[in-house]
DNA sequence: CACAAGATGCAAATGATTTGCAATTAGCAT
DNA sequence: ATGCTAATTGCAAATCATTTGCATCTTGTG
């Protein structure tokens, strides 16, 4: 199929937007074909595609987000459900749920661990990276007095942005 | 140092278990029903039995929770669905999402605004409430620095508990 | 250039949650 | 008690996001 790169941000859609600013800078797709190479991973047009799309958002997005914006029916619903599945367990995205019943993706470069939340507007649902946390201790804390290991956590803050605060 | 878990329940549920403990002490279902007149909602049979069930929890539960405990068709899902968003929207019940696909929920009583997390084994999902949070200041400081209001957050935690770490 | 492991499209299947609608019921007035 | 009306419920059908079966097409390799 296709297999070329070539969308330009396409401009508002209800959902979450996430107008501009780029965010990888360089074309970062090459990175990742190689990545799925080294696991002997086909590199397709469609998973091109899709992580080209990814490369260019500035914060998460959806399944269908991606699907709107691969041109008319390049890619079917389905493979960008089975890639984004494949990208996540190979840790090339994170996985967002923003509570509103649709998951969100991130692309994550080499070596980004991706650690960071987001602050939603509750009323536009526009979205702010944050990036600072100082839940490491807490977590700490957790793994000793409870027991667990492994512990890692799901943080997402929301609240009314400032030109949704009416009045 | 100490290694403990509160919880013992086997793991035969598939979802998240939720052993016995009562959580509320008194029937706290008259105290809903007064809210919930209050506010010229009908005290039902279904609501009634909902609110019972959700009462002796100790862990946040699921619709189909809810409805398995209730006496064969006492209720309809749907009808759970429906209570769930108004006791919700009263602000007598607490929506949480452990990234499973299923919404979770808890009672809250009078005056209590059910701030505190959970602590979820990825392996056999027992689940553990936790009170502390220190995300107050941290959420102020994002207030400032974004010009957010109403900021809320969501929080949960994910690790392996003792019980699973075998391997 | 042939091949097998991987991928993909399409349609049908899931699963959770919602909704339309007619039948029932709780809360208040009579 | 009895009646009345709006709130509720059951049931079935409809949505929505996500999965999956399967036949067909591609990629990476020898």
């Amino acid at each position: 199929m296709s297999g070329d790169c070539d969308h330009h941000c396409g401009g508002h859609h209800e959902g979450l937007p996430s107008c501009g600013a780029q965010k990888g800078t360089r074309g970062g797709v090459p990175e990742f074909a190689e990545r799925l190479r080294k696991k002997s991973r086909r590199v397709t047009g469609a998973r091109k595609s899709i992580l080209d799309i990814l490369s260019r958002q500035s914060h998460p997005i959806t399944i269908r987000g991606i699907h709107d914006q691969l041109p008319k029916g390049d890619c079917d619903l389905a493979t960008i459900y089975r890639s984004m599945h494949l990208l996540e367990g190979m840790g090339m995205v994170k996985r967002y749920e923003f509570g509103d019943g649709q998951a969100r993706f991130e692309l994550l470069r080499e070596g980004d661990d991706g650690h960071h939340h987001h602050l939603v507007c509750t009323g536009c649902a526009v979205v702010v990276e944050l990036h600072e946390c100082g839940m490491g201790e807490l977590e700490a804390r957790m793994v000793l007095s409870h027991g667990f290991t492994r512990v890692t956590h799901k943080l997402e803050f929301f609240g009314l942005c400032p030109r949704c605060q009416g009045g």
